[in-house]
This record gives structure tokens, sequence and C-alpha cells, in this order.
DNA sequence: CTTGTGACGCATC
DNA sequence: AGATGCGCCACAA
């Protein structure tokens, strides 16, 4: 199925996002090649269910998009690996990750 | 098949 | 800056 095929390469977009950095759905949606399936992205981390760094993938602008508990949860996670932040956003001009071409 | 939901993103107020 | 509306898309009921 092609689900299955949007599920890897985005699961593999964000295994690219190393340590202290983030990228936002839209961008790993599109790092995927599927700009427009930014919505999936969540219910593939959902799926992964912590198999994968999560916390590296932020909203737009760099806004912690999960409420309640496990958006703190994220917060704290990211400031751990060195994140900054700029009030209730990661400081995106520092840490915002930009994803290659691959096979390069 | 229709409707509601969601860790989105952007324009608008 | 926060709230709302709309477009986007898969998935569950």
């Amino acid at each position: 199925m092609a689900s299955d095929e949007r599920d890897a390469a985005m699961r593999k977009a964000v295994l690219q996002i190393p340590r202290g950095k983030v990228a936002t759905y839209g961008q790993v949606a599109a790092a995927a090649g599927y700009p427009l399936y930014r919505r999936q992205v969540v219910q593939v981390l959902r799926k992964a269910g912590g198999a994968l760094p999560w916390q590296r993938v932020v909203g737009s602008g760099g806004a912690i998009k999960l409420p309640g508990e496990f958006g703190r949860e994220q917060r704290f996670m990211l400031e751990m690996e060195g994140v900054r932040f700029r009030g209730k956003r990661v400081d995106m001009a520092v840490h915002q990750h930009t994803f290659r071409k691959r096979a390069r």
C-alpha cells in the first residue's frame, strides 16, 4: 500500500533530525515527499509510540502543539537536548533542522 | 457513504 | 497574541 510507503518515508525524515534540532510537521511531510500530508505526520508519530524522536517535531514557528502533560514533557526533553526556547516556542533561528536531499 | 476528529498551517479579525 | 475559519488528508465509527 502507498500509505505504508508514506509512513516509512516520514519515519525516516523524523529520524534524520539530529539531537538538539527540531523540524516542523510540515517540514517532515515535505522532506518525506508528501507536502500536503502534515496532519498524517502526527498519526505516524502516535502510531510509532515512542520508537521515534517525536519530541523533535514541533508546530510552525516552533510552537509546541501537544496539549497537556505531554506538551510539557516534550518541552522538557528538548531543553534537555540543549534546545533553547523563546517564550512558548523553540528558537527556530538556531534549532530548526534543514533537510537535505538524499543520496548526494 | 457521511460525519467527526486531530500533536497542522495560514489568513484574518 | 489568542481565537476563528477554512483547506488539507487519513482513519474510525
